[in-house]
DNA sequence: GCCATTTGACCCTA
DNA sequence: TAGGGTCAAATGGC
């Protein structure tokens, strides 16, 4: 990236994003032509390095509730690392040892169905308050093979004409489980954002809607990691225009975009 | 025997 | 301090 000392925090965040979305429309353009796949790939990570300074700048800005750590950041840029750290914690005692989520990160579905196609193992079941339905409590089944984090809850909301679920999703996949993705959606299900900021989310909601429809095909929740540097040799041209296409609908969508769109600086992408 | 579910305990957060 | 999220022992199904 450019060297920004000197310049305003907030101009280099801008500068930054804007500099992303003309990579992404670059992208875009070359994704539509064949043989352009190494190309594709230098954009890529053009693309991350913008993200990844954005929320540097983001980091710098001195709001540290809001601020990630070295850690988080770390988590995102590498998924999988520390795993032999988390394995030696996870072996001890840790009942009750958590951070109660926020609704931030997280989205919501509602529907007919619990399945959404993914392998989930129930851990916890609990009465809530003025709440007529238990809530269960599910985590993936490959979070202690893959490190998969990924966990739902799910609580009926209705039973009369027919049964709703209210499903909330908080993490990312991470394992190797799902399919690839196909972008349809569910008519019979609806998903709200608590937080469409986190560009996992935006990944997992795609991967929800497609995985609730059976006949649809399911979301690769690796693919998001697979546009990383450090993993080019998995850049699928036709893969990547799926989950670009996708994903940009959904940031489209939401209210984030109206935020962005406030710097004056980014506009809808339209995708064909 | 392996794996998923149930359920009570633990304890953090609001 | 109540409510809620997670853990792990007990249990059951295959």
């Amino acid at each position: 990236m450019e060297d920004f000392l000197g310049e305003n925090p907030h101009n280099r965040l801008i500068k930054e994003l804007v500099e992303g979305k003309s990579f992404t429309v670059q992208l875009q353009t070359l994704l539509k032509q064949p043989n352009e796949s190494v190309l594709a790939e230098e954009l890529i990570r053009k693309i991350w390095g913008s993200f990844t300074q954005a929320i540097t700048v983001l980091n710098s800005l001195g709001n540290s509730d809001n601020s990630l750590t070295q850690g988080q950041i770390e988590e995102v840029d590498q998924p999988n690392s520390g795993s032999e750290l988390k394995k030696k914690k996870e072996k001890q005692d840790r009942r009750g040892c958590y951070k109660r989520r926020k609704t931030s990160g997280s989205w919501m579905r509602e529907s007919e169905t619990m399945n959404d196609g993914c392998a989930w193992r129930k851990y916890g079941q609990k009465k809530i308050l003025n709440s007529k339905y238990p809530r269960c409590y599910y985590r993936c089944t490959h979070k202690y093979d893959q490190e998969c984090r990924a966990t739902k809850q799910v609580q009926i909301i209705q039973e009369n004409p027919i049964i709703m679920y209210h499903t909330t999703y908080f993490g990312n996949h991470t394992c190797n489980s799902t399919k690839i993705p196909k972008h349809t959606y569910n008519n019979h299900s609806m998903v709200k954002h608590s937080d469409s900021t986190v560009l996992k989310e935006e990944e997992e909601e795609e991967e929800s809607k497609g995985q609730s429809d059976n006949v649809s095909s399911i979301v690769d929740s690796n693919l998001w990691q697979d546009f990383m540097p450090s993993s080019p040799s998995a850049h699928d041209s036709t893969l990547a225009a799926n989950y670009s296409s996708s994903y940009y609908e959904e940031i489209i969508s939401s209210h984030d975009m109206e935020d962005l769109a406030k710097f004056g600086e980014i506009e809808a992408i339209e995708f064909c």
